[in-house]
DNA sequence: CTGCTAAATACTTATATAGTTGTTTAGCGC
DNA sequence: GCGCTAAACAACTATATAAGTATTTAGCAG
């Protein structure tokens, strides 16, 4: 409820944004603007899994779910710990809760406004 | 701090998500997942504004302007209003506020995790 | 009507990336 | 060593989209 939550965290309006910065917010919101990605991390937020069940929970093959893993593990999102054969991944960064909180709350809002007062579609 | 904040908003771990869901949420952030958008966005926080004038503090040409401008109204995120031969746009969504700021606090916690205690570079 | 300006659109090029398939690497048991 | 499995990686195709340029549309003033 601060001022600066209108701004991006803590800058003032007239402050000019550093460099690159911008691109590393917005590659934040990148990674997670990806059905197949936001999948997983859907899946993850029961615990921590490995891929092999990742795929199987998810739908998406193996290669797709490794790569997806690795993108979300590079925007540091996810944590990975391997344990034998097997690689687990799990959320890392609690935020992205908050975030896909926010989003929902906000379509819901959205659903609800264009739909008048009532009416599931 | 309610344990639906560990899903997407409201709804149980075993539910199935319905057809299309991630797909918004997705759309909702990938729209915010350009540096471009971002920053006119984040031209937007100071108030309504005309798209010449964000051409002018933005950088980015007109075409370009315009058409990212679009894409931020398509995803509800803008309101468009049309005044003489103008255009003004405004921030709608006020989740966008939220969302950016949520972010810039996760990355910065993350560098100053990097950086150990202290350490620019 | 003729200019003039603001914004949107069309069209092109270039780039990025998701998906698929097949292969390779790494760790286990024997 | 061999066989088996899990995960990562490589190579390719297809698609999406950002950027640039040029054009068009819309509204105003005269």
């Amino acid at each position: 409820m601060s001022d600066n939550i209108k701004n991006f965290a803590g800058l003032e309006k007239q402050d000019v944004l550093p460099a690159g910065f911008l691109e590393r917010v917005a590659e934040r919101f990148k990674v997670l603007g990806e059905p197949a990605r936001l999948r997983l991390v859907h899946c993850l937020m029961e615990g921590e899994k490995s891929v092999g069940t990742l795929v199987e929970e998810s739908g998406l093959n193996q290669a797709n779910t490794s790569r997806h893993l690795q993108g979300l593990v590079q925007a540091g999102l996810l944590g990975r710990r391997k344990d034998g054969n097997f690689v687990y991944y799990r959320i890392l960064d609690p935020s992205v809760f908050e975030l896909c909180d926010l989003v929902c709350r906000s379509l819901q809002a959205r659903h609800r406004e264009e739909a008048g007062v009532l009416r599931p579609e």
